[in-house]
DNA sequence: AAAATATACTTGATATATCAAATACTAATC
DNA sequence: GATTAGTATTTGATATATCAAGTATATTTT
């Protein structure tokens, strides 16, 4: 066994670095998670600010079972809209409402402050790569 | 709003790699989840194999609740154990079992053999810095 | 040394995910 | 066009975490 693997220690991080920053984000991001601001941002960046959950939910690494708990509360308190889709009814849309676009762009707000503290602007760079290999990464979990 | 932001998106990416990379390993690491076998490893190199649960929490980003409900299972099948602190009757140690030696090193193996799935050789390198800079980011959240 | 504060841990209530199975369709094949 | 296979979503049971409050003990202050 291996104790000074570099991918055991990259996981080992990554793990504690989303650990507490979801933490944090979800009790400062003014009354919504990080998961729900990330959803609102999809969707405002989306064609008709409207996607099918399966989208949203590949979209965001969740389940489809996750996403569609996940709506269920943001439905309720008017963040986002259901709509059917005439040419498949097996399709639900997600739609961005108005109180979602306010929630959004509070939310995004706040992560900004918090990232301006968090991240030193010489880092800033660095970031942009982690991103890009992060994203290459990903497509093959 | 500025939604070409290094670090939203920089964010939207460790929560979606998390998302699917915890799940995934949750699935495949032969009975534990990826937590447990974090547990297991830091429990495996501290000092006499035994940590308070405080220092746990604070080593993989949980809090000291979640520590506790993490290892009660962990403690029922036989991966840890626990120990009193003679000097300070409010702190409980956990010890590596030899239930959880077991458990390490089989999840570490499959994690070795799924990280090189995952992981080109020739990014590895680059995974270093990206575990500097997530370890250094970490302890400002 | 009594009172106040701090620390380590646990617990009750709750939120957020998962998986596997169910439901309701649509698309492909025979 | 009936059967089979595939897709999108939801649901029941369950796991994993959180927070805030509670318990027990230790440390500091007065």
């Amino acid at each position: 066994m291996n104790i000074n693997n570099t991918t055991l220690k990259f996981f080992l991080s990554t793990a504690k670095f989303q650990t507490k920053l979801g933490r944090r984000l979800d009790a400062s991001l003014n009354g919504i998670s990080l998961n729900e601001l990330i959803i609102l941002h999809h969707l405002n960046q989306a064609q008709d600010q409207k996607m099918r959950r399966i989208d949203l939910a590949d979209k965001i690494g969740l389940t489809a079972s996750g996403v569609t708990r996940l709506l269920l509360p943001m439905e309720k308190i008017g963040l986002i809209k259901k709509e059917a889709n005439e040419n498949d009814a097996r399709v639900s849309y997600v739609l961005l409402a108005t109180g979602g676009k306010i929630k959004l762009e509070e939310g995004v707000e706040r992560l900004e402050i918090f990232s301006e503290d968090l991240i030193p602007q010489d880092k800033i760079k660095e970031l942009d790569n982690i991103t890009k290999l992060l994203n290459e990464l990903e497509k093959n979990i």
